[in-house]
DNA sequence: CGCTTTTAATTGACTGAGTCAACTAATTTG
DNA sequence: CAAATTAGTTGACTCAGTCAATTAAAAGCG
């Protein structure tokens, strides 16, 4: 559950741009147009061909609704339908000339309220404000999500992040005290202290700029690699970045010479243990404790190089 | 004229977030109000005792529309409406019992749909899209109030945060390595690890749901309270934050009997060193140091209390 | 293969959200 | 103090949007 101040300011943020959007569409006011037929014909006018389902579905609109005023459009000689070949049933959509003319009447239209808003901005603030508008919808379109998580060495903020993030999920998660995050920042402190780049590394998965995820190899001594902090998003669990974090584990401990690498987890965590079970760690021992408040079982696993 | 480019993004935007209302605003759907219903009640409910025709006016709707909707509510108990004393044809509207109860209901709903939403984002991802919500906001609502700043005590995840936001400050700022945010680490992990309610603390400003800055004191025994970590983010200087978490600070630490106020800077935290002068710090101590790459001055300066 | 089920698109039959103009009553203007 | 303006209400209407039923093609299935 996300914290309530975070949503409360989304809502509030949606408020007002209903409103804004409302002020906005009143540039269809003096057109033949409601806001939905403008909405119809931009989608058809930039997807040529396409067919009414679609566009009823990515539109969200009745498709009672929807072919009613794609008739219209036939009617008023916006828009050519013809049955596709390999579906007699679906009709493709075409614009013609008089409708593509109109599509751009309405852009212009569009275009020109836009403008008029921000050329009462200052410099830079219209600039500010489209990034932001990136931002969001980067983040809230389900389709617009092609940016690939890669993974990369930490670097500065990434092990806050850790800290960070891990606090939260135990906390929310499993009623884990403000204890475990006070032991995650220490852990992740000295091993940034005392970092050895020849026989250390911290990976971190990344999305657009955006930290998913987290694992990383400390050197226990006696050529033993310690896999600590193990980390992933609940936003990303199931892109197998989990296990692609712990292979990279697993293949720089062996080139570093490490004999075994040995790890810290808790039983609940199903996920987790999945992994490492197949990845071939083996359950070495296992106790009971408290360190956190609620009651957990702590085990440690390892696996022979 | 704004170049083309960015107005024909921010038409993108528009059409997508226009989609996205439209689907959020079916949470109304299985109630009985409609999404203007909700958004008059909203005003009303938080905005007690305003008028008619200012409703119209911030909502953009029809005076005429705008009152059967009034009438359906007062017939339905949730407003009472006055005429205004000092002007007798504006009504003074408010809310019953019933209508709060209406409100709130429709509040719970609307932040599940968002709450719903946002659980499918990674934790940064959330704080993203709010961010730029608000810099939009800030941006095009000519009278947006910021939301006020608060000053609270830490909750899970701020640890880390704080060891983020200041490793990468550092960083970037005055390109100090990453020994300094192992350092942030394993103070603030320490602080948590063997956190004494009666005699430590740590207050965080947060502005709807994002956290601004920090500090925290910690008991540096023999009567002596260590101020640490302060930090106020970009985004939020200038508000005075840094002064407010000091003066926490330095009341917490008289309450609770301390002596005297130590804490350990750099000198070229300009903002921060101003701060701790105006509060009566006094410089006790400088040394050069180079604990985290580049040549720094350290410095500590105490308050006698 | 034939039978049932699903899917694309359309049509019939409504309804109620939202608009526009006219009106009352209080207030402001000149 | 008459004329103009403003706050709010009511009458009359329309058309955007909904829901259920229908047709026809395609897909699923034993």
């Amino acid at each position: 559950m996300t914290q309530l101040a975070l949503i409360e300011s989304a809502r509030d943020f949606n408020r007002f741009y209903t409103n804004f959007l409302g002020l906005l569409n009143k540039a269809y006011l003096d057109t033949p147009f409601t806001l939905t037929d403008a909405r119809v014909l931009f989608e058809i006018g930039s997807h040529d061909g396409v067919n009414a389902g679609l566009l009823a579905r990515d539109l969200h609109l009745d498709p009672a609704y929807l072919s009613r005023i794609l008739k219209r459009f036939r009617e008023e000689d916006f828009i050519e339908t013809s049955p596709d070949p390999t579906d007699q049933r679906s009709q493709i959509i075409t614009v013609t000339g008089k409708g593509r003319a109109q599509f751009e009447e309405l852009g212009q239209r569009s275009n020109a309220q836009i403008a008029a808003r921000f050329d009462t901005l200052a410099d830079g603030e219209a600039q500010a404000a489209v990034a932001a508008m990136r931002t969001i919808r980067s983040i809230l379109d389900p389709q617009a999500k092609p940016a690939a998580a890669i993974i990369r060495p930490h670097r500065a903020g990434d092990i806050g992040w850790i800290v960070q993030s891990q606090g939260r999920f135990y906390a929310e998660e499993y009623g884990w005290d403000l204890r475990f995050e006070g032991l995650v920042a220490e852990v992740a402190g000295k091993f940034l202290a005392n970092f050895d780049p020849e026989m250390e590394y911290c990976w971190i998965a990344e999305r657009g700029g955006i930290n998913l995820g987290s694992v990383l190899i400390t050197n226990g001594g006696d050529g033993v690699a310690k896999l600590r902090l193990l980390y992933v998003d609940k936003a990303a669990r199931g892109l197998g970045l989990g296990r692609q974090l712990v292979d990279e584990c697993i293949a720089f401990s062996r080139r570093k010479g490490y004999r075994q690498i040995s790890l810290w987890t808790n039983d609940i965590l199903h996920a987790a243990r999945a992994i490492y079970q197949k990845a071939g760690f083996r359950l070495v021992s296992e106790e009971r404790h408290r360190m956190f408040g609620p009651e957990a079982n702590g085990q440690t696993w390892v696996l022979d190089l």
